[in-house]
DNA sequence: AGTGTACATATACGTCGTAAACGTACGGTG
DNA sequence: CACCGTACGTTTACGACGTATATGTACACT
């Protein structure tokens, strides 16, 4: 097969050969889940296959297996990489924080940093189930382990603190995911009822949904996390 | 291609033919999505094809098209199959439940029959993501619409019904993806550290974490489910 | 100048989802 | 009875996918 494409569409240099890296740059991890993120965001989930990672790289696809060990590999690289630009968001932070404030900065950051990557988004519920503790990427650790320290500055024993950890982290991922859900069945629609596609929906058996449809699609209110979240630490980590 | 296949291991009936429809009983739609649950539970969402599901019932990949539309909608089925499994639990239920206990028992239930099927859980999240609200499966409906009304009986207005529910499915969710993380690295080894894999983490960076991987591993208490949701719904159901 | 190695390609195999065309048995109708 | 439409499952085919294996090339070192 000829070592090159169209130069118009494709990316491989003309006369790109075998060895000839680094025409266009060399390869990193970074390039390959920075390339894998954008084809995400902007194409989906289903569009991300080690191929059309490769061509946006103007790569064959088995070049990408030095820089991530499979397909399952890159998924969890681009959660990586969430947590890496939620890292990134959390870094201008204060000396001394007040635990309780912080927790609510590091839950307000995750949500922003997920509804910019909708696509990538079930990844945090799916990875997570996917991977051990131990093998889950390093900024996720370290995500873990902030809000651990945090707890930990309430004055809870290991217990409570491991239970207000499980609270937190789960609050979170749920509250995201919800606000995730699509309500718009048919944008083309401007009726506000054949939008949310209520047609579909049987009036007898479900009255109160198809009432609570509108509302539900205007999205919840942005403090709904904040007010969640304190209530749950009111409970589980009871302080001064 | 031959029509048979080897009786021993292959589920088609020897000559059998094309439209010899019903020799190991006709398909339906019960049958498809109860056999994909079966492969699923049994193999793992990975393990699910089309093909693989047809094998299963003694079928060709193409019949099963008539039951699904296609793959995602395969995976819809599986939610709707649980949720279907949801209200036949929920099904022996007292006439007039008060609604704070009856929302304690569907967070209950649904938990219970998430983790028994941990690798249709994921799809929860995912399927959510992926179906607008009005395409949900009806059984998924009528799950929303059973907390709505019990809402409702709390004396809520409609905004404050609508960011309770999301706050009650939010936490349940959460909780039950939390619950299923898997936490184990190694199962063969013996000495507890090492089966969790603590040896990947650096020490120096995460502490705290390596500390509390015991007893995160040790899971959650199980009422942690019901105090978080009584948290929530004092603060976002304030009722009598 | 020679060589080892890091990096990327080339080739190949089995599996996947599914479009399109086809065959076969069954339930009605004349 | 003969006929036929339709419901149901099969056959065939195609392009894309993940990845094991073998191969090539250019650079850093001696």
């Amino acid at each position: 097969m000829a070592s090159e494409k169209d130069p118009g569409t494709g990316r491989r240099a003309p006369g790109r050969r075998a060895g000839d890296h680094g025409r266009y740059g060399r390869l990193s991890r970074e390039r390959v889940l920075a390339t894998a993120l954008e084809l995400v965001d902007r194409e989906g989930l289903s569009a991300l296959s080690m191929r059309r990672t490769g061509a946006e790289l103007g790569v064959e696809a088995m070049a990408l297996y030095r820089y991530a060990a499979g397909k399952e590999a890159l998924l969890d690289g681009l959660v990586e990489a969430l947590y890496t630009e939620l890292e990134e968001r959390l870094a201008a932070s204060p000396e001394e924080p007040e635990w309780r404030a912080e927790l609510h900065r590091i839950a307000a950051e995750t949500h922003r940093v997920a509804l910019a990557h909708p696509h990538v988004a079930p990844l945090l519920a799916t990875r997570m189930l996917a991977v051990p503790l131990a093998r889950r990427p390093l900024p996720v650790l370290r995500d873990h382990e902030r809000i651990l320290a945090l707890l930990g500055r309430a004055g809870l024993d290991e217990e409570a603190t491991v239970t207000a950890f499980r609270a937190v982290t789960a609050w979170v991922l749920g509250h995201v995911l919800d606000d995730l859900r699509p309500m718009v069945d048919n944008p083309e629609e401007s009726d506000p009822a054949f939008r949310l596609g209520l047609h579909r929906m049987p009036v007898r058996e479900l009255p109160r949904l198809r009432a609570a449809a509108p509302a539900l699609a205007r999205g919840g209110a942005p403090e709904s996390l904040a007010t969640g979240l304190d209530a749950l630490l009111d409970r589980f980590a009871p302080g001064p």
